[in-house]
DNA sequence: GCTTGACATTCCCCCGGCTGAAAGGTCAAA
DNA sequence: TTTGACCTTTCAGCCGGGGGAATGTCAAGC
């Protein structure tokens, strides 16, 4: 299978395909030209990847959660950590993204949108 | 006032403050020995820009709201539509985390997370 | 007068996670 | 044989800065 449909096949860009090998998270065999050849081992991998990036781990993270998965012997308490970690980093970003948006709510409310140059957001942001 | 007044004044560091200025978002005289020099209006600038990011506006989106500002003939629907546009934005990360947490948070509940290498989450990364 | 330390300057590299472009090699079909 | 769709590598850039090197400036203390 040539990159383009494991590409297809994984749901990464075959661009990232290459970024992930160059940072060692995927193998891939070479052919006699020079192609990369992935088999369905190589596609679950890439799928796992994308999956993991979807959940909005980190590229560094990824590479621990394939190595436990990887280890038979992996302890799942290892994997909790982790998730539970990553848990509170999106809870994180979620009250911050919150604080912005009723902030930002608050001011557009105040803002008349019309011709005038009077605006609650532009006072706001110059005088606090 | 010399560099690291004005980003104790305005909350920003001082390196910051040279990247905004190499920007075009600031601008500073410069004393006889080369240092920048700020004034209270200088400064009042690095807090709007300082606020701004605090809601979550790209530097170019600062920019342009700089620029409405600065403008008096401005009309505040600009600053309406891009408060609104960027809620926009805000709501859908807000959601793609949402959807993170979620999913995650079910997942670690089905992760026993002791010495077993059984993981829910591992097995959901690998087989969705 | 001299040293010390805290400022300041410019410069370039690094982070994450890609993405695009350039310049070329390979291969099957028309 | 030529086209076009693949493939390869390498380099550069995006955003929003941060780190650190090498060097300049200046006030205070001895």
């Amino acid at each position: 299978m040539l990159i383009k449909d494991a590409a297809a096949a994984s749901g990464l860009p075959a661009k990232t395909i290459r970024y992930y090998e160059s940072l060692g998270l995927v193998q891939s065999r070479r052919a006699d030209n020079g192609y990369r050849q992935y088999g369905t081992r190589d596609v679950e991998r890439m799928q796992f990847l994308a999956r993991s990036r979807t959940l909005g781990f980190s590229l560094e993270e990824c590479r621990f959660l394939l190595e436990l998965y990887d280890d038979p012997g992996r302890a799942s308490a290892a994997v909790n950590e982790l998730a539970r970690r990553h848990l509170n980093e999106l809870d994180d970003k979620i009250r911050e993204l919150n604080a912005m948006k009723h902030t930002l709510t608050g001011l557009v409310s105040r803002c008349p949108g019309n011709q005038s140059p009077d605006c609650a957001i532009l006072d706001s942001l110059a005088h606090g």
